[in-house]
DNA sequence: TTGTGTTTTACGACCTCC
DNA sequence: GGAGGTCGTAAAACACAA
């Protein structure tokens, strides 16, 4: 069930147009030598040295090269400083197959989502190997082949595959271009990785609202400021909503250009009727009610404060 | 190569809640 | 007042057709 709706939403998310094939969102501010915000003297200071010391760290794979930050970045910046932390943690990424688990130095998704998930109910796709797998596989960046295969692949959502040579070139050319950035000092964007993307994506699925310890245990891992992980999930709230929307629309539509049937009679109840039609995209209440004592003091929309006082 | 449409980050305005 | 919510929007990143 949930794992279906996986399924289709990842594949919608990641049309097989392959949106992500360019610079494979392995991005290019994870491999920039150069600093990509020259204009951002706090930003690409931190990131040189950022860069250095967690270039070190990859060779080791595991989820401490977010501790080789070193100094505290402004949380502001510290999320365009990818070219260390995310780097290492790209480079670890396809080091070891695509595996975000094989990644972050887990032998397995599940021993993965153990440590990432420990609150997570069994339901959520990550918390059972086999969903785990399925979301993974979903993505394509299921468990890895051969290890020289997996070595010389790098793969993306959109189940497109590139190989080495391809992967390590394009981020160079992008650092290139983006060196001529003319947007306005306020005004910029950095791509997400794979990586980055897919544990986001993972977190939302478990929950369309993230806890305080949650964010800030995401922004760690990953190597973004908790605000970067914040707005995230408001962006990904608002484009669920916007696929709703688009959805009813569409069905409304087909509504109307159906010829007007007599209403089916209540008399005749039609088992299979509901469960044809595909589920819905749960709402925060709904997944919330499907999983019972997880992630309390979650709230709902303009619920305010979530709650940090969460002890688990 | 270029134009165009879509998606992805990021922000500001405004709201609610504590 | 500060936190996080939605909503609308800007602009970069990207895909793709011409």
């Amino acid at each position: 069930m949930y794992v279906s709706y996986l399924l289709d939403k990842d594949v919608s998310m990641y049309p097989s147009s392959v949106r992500h094939s360019g610079g494979l969102n392995l991005a290019p501010q994870n491999f920039v030598s150069p600093p990509q915000y020259p204009d951002y003297g706090g930003y690409h200071v931190a990131a040189a040295a950022a860069a250095t010391a967690n270039l070190d760290s990859a060779q080791s794979p595991g989820p401490s090269w977010s501790t080789a930050y070193g100094a505290p970045l402004r949380e502001d910046w510290n999320g365009y400083a990818p070219g260390g932390a995310a780097a290492a943690n790209a480079v670890a990424h396809g080091l070891n197959g695509g595996s975000p688990a094989a990644a972050m130095g887990y032998s397995s998704p599940a021993e993965y989502h153990a440590h990432h998930h420990p609150h997570h109910h069994p339901h959520h796709p990550a918390a059972s190997p086999s969903c785990a797998s399925g979301l993974l596989q979903t993505l394509n960046l299921g468990p890895p082949g051969p290890a020289a295969t997996a070595a010389a692949e790098q793969l993306s959502p959109s189940g497109q595959r590139r190989n080495l040579c391809e992967w390590m070139r394009k981020p160079a050319q992008q650092s290139l271009g983006s060196q001529v950035k003319t947007r306005t000092k306020d005004k910029y964007r950095v791509v997400y990785t794979d990586h980055q993307r897919l544990e986001l994506e993972k977190e939302f699925h478990f929950s369309r609202y993230i806890t305080i310890r949650r964010k800030s245990e995401l922004a760690a891992t990953l190597g973004l400021s908790e605000r970067q992980v914040k707005i995230w999930f408001q962006n990904r709230r608002a484009k669920e909503r916007k696929i709703k929307k688009k959805q009813q629309q569409q069905q409304q539509q087909q509504q109307q250009q159906q010829p007007p049937q007599p209403p089916p009679q209540p008399s005749q109840p039609q088992p299979g009727a509901l469960r044809s039609v595909p589920e819905p995209l749960s709402p925060v209440t709904s997944l919330q009610g499907s999983v019972p004592g997880s992630v309390p003091g979650v709230l709902g929309p303009a619920g305010g404060v979530l709650n940090s006082t969460v002890t688990q």
